[in-house]
DNA sequence: TGCGCCATGTCAGGAGTCTGACATAAGCTG
DNA sequence: CAGCTTATGTCAGACTCCTGACATGGCGCA
């Protein structure tokens, strides 16, 4: 086996770091002015376009555990951007935006998108859908049970 | 404009952080048994391929701070996998991997590089490739400077 | 019905990473 | 040459997020 295993120029697993990494960083500093991080920001585009989501379900939905959800809902809420439920949904609170949350979350919005059409700029509307298939391709053979 | 700015269902930034996720999540699962997490198995990575960095260029390469870079080395050293240069390259600290390093590094580089070829299954070498590329482009537009 | 099983919410503790700050060494510039 | 800038290593503190644990509410099944 003259090939090394792992070569870093090669490595698309580097690669998807390097771009995750990069994209992360652009995003903080596009939702700085905002008072946003980008964990706070992902939770309310959640809830934006998914809403009456339990705290479990978004953090699911936003890569991070219940527990860190849960202290990233109570800042938001005491900000006055999203409001739990106080009657549970069986065992789930379901939350939803205010309005204040529904104006800020429009803004990152459109923030976040600059960011996310400036890295895809040059790019045509089918390359960009592929790499995005490419991406979900990854997701589904890495999530596939294995022998 | 009746569209959304960020659709979670196409957005590429969200696809992104579901690839880097699921890859860091598998890769975790894979270095367990040799006791390495994720950061310290790419700082032996790029050491192997890349011997003499100091721990700022690790750093930069690992994408942590040097802060963060520095108490990964002195885990990495005290379980002699790497050693510090004592004479100063300038005010940099070369840094090479121990036999030891190297071998461990071995078996983590293969079980990494399974992780990479399970998530690239059924995929041409040119697919990958061009995933690559697209993953790269994305990087270079975010970096390059904006007006 | 009763039991086990899973999901959710919550509390406490700890590991990892980051920001801020300082001293030092090399390079550039006037 | 002196001074400024940059890069590196290091120390200290704070913050974020995670792991572990527990109680509760729904669901399936014997």
């Amino acid at each position: 086996m003259a090939q090394r295993e792992v070569d870093l120029d090669s490595s698309v697993g580097y690669a998807l770091k390097q771009a995750a990494t990069a994209l992360r960083a652009e995003m903080e500093a596009a939702l700085e002015p905002l008072s946003l991080t980008v964990t706070q920001y992902s939770c309310l585009e959640l809830l934006g376009q998914r809403p009456g989501l339990s705290a479990a379900e978004l953090a699911r939905g936003v890569f991070v555990t219940r527990q860190s959800m849960q202290s990233v809902l109570q800042g938001l809420q005491e900000r006055g951007l999203l409001s739990r439920s106080t009657v549970p949904q069986g065992r789930a609170l379901p939350t939803q935006l205010t309005p204040a949350g529904t104006d800020l979350l429009g803004r990152a919005s459109r923030a976040v998108a600059a960011v996310e059409s400036r890295m895809l700029q040059d790019r045509s509307a089918a390359e960009v859908a592929r790499l995005r298939a490419d991406l979900a391709a990854c997701v589904a053979a890495l999530e596939a049970p294995q022998p």
